[in-house]
DNA sequence: ATCGTTTATCGTAGATTGCCGATTAACTGA
DNA sequence: TCAGTTAATCGGCAATCTACGATAAACGAT
């Protein structure tokens, strides 16, 4: 008992292992996906109007035809969001399946 | 009658302002914090285990002691956790206000 | 006071991002 | 067919991120 720490311990020292984790990388790339202003406006853009045109997108910000298709691009490849071919416009909506996923990732923490 | 769009519309055309979103950036600030696997982990093990010594992170994960703290830092900056000394070592834990606001913004999604 | 432990910071290198203008590709309509 | 519109891609530049080793700072223990 004489080595008994005297200090107050604030961190839990109950040896807990950590889970292998197989989402993180996937939880990492939906986070990733949202982790830009723009892209989070786009994001709430496109669910509040449950689709749209390119074209308006580009028009609701601040930033030139490119930069926007770029962000577009990575919310595509994340999954979030889908793009449908409307003659020479694309249709820009959200995949519920996936934004799904995101909620649920978050609200399991 | 002519001019009825022959093709059938998938784009909503109502013409819905984009609000403000003020929040996006804050929003975006969060995301990014956990836009990375390894902060991921991070974030999942000290909610797991309430609290824990900066040391038992670096030995759960294969990264270099420096950039596990830089990984911290960058967590700590966007408010997701909190850092507490603890004599020479420094204790972390999950600052749950924080955590809230992440899961009411992305559930607001 | 000095040593050992723990964590943060510095400096660096390579890769990636964000932004833009310019160009290209795809499609419609006259 | 040809012109016009729409969106994606290319090339380039500055900035940031990630990762590491090495170093410095803070603290407890001897």
């Amino acid at each position: 008992m004489a080595k008994k720490t005297p200090t107050l311990k604030r961190c839990d020292p109950s040896p807990v292992k950590l889970n292998p984790d197989p989402t993180a990388d996937d939880f990492a790339k939906l986070a990733w996906a949202i982790a830009h202003p723009a892209r989070v406006q786009i994001v709430r853009f496109l669910i509040g109007r449950h689709a749209c045109v390119c074209g308006e997108i580009v028009q609701q910000l601040p930033l030139a035809q490119s930069t926007v298709s770029q962000h577009l691009k990575i919310l595509k490849e994340s999954g979030l969001i889908q793009g449908e071919v409307d003659g020479p416009k694309v249709c820009y909506c959200i995949n519920p399946v996936r934004l799904k996923q995101l909620k649920s990732l978050v609200a399991g923490l």
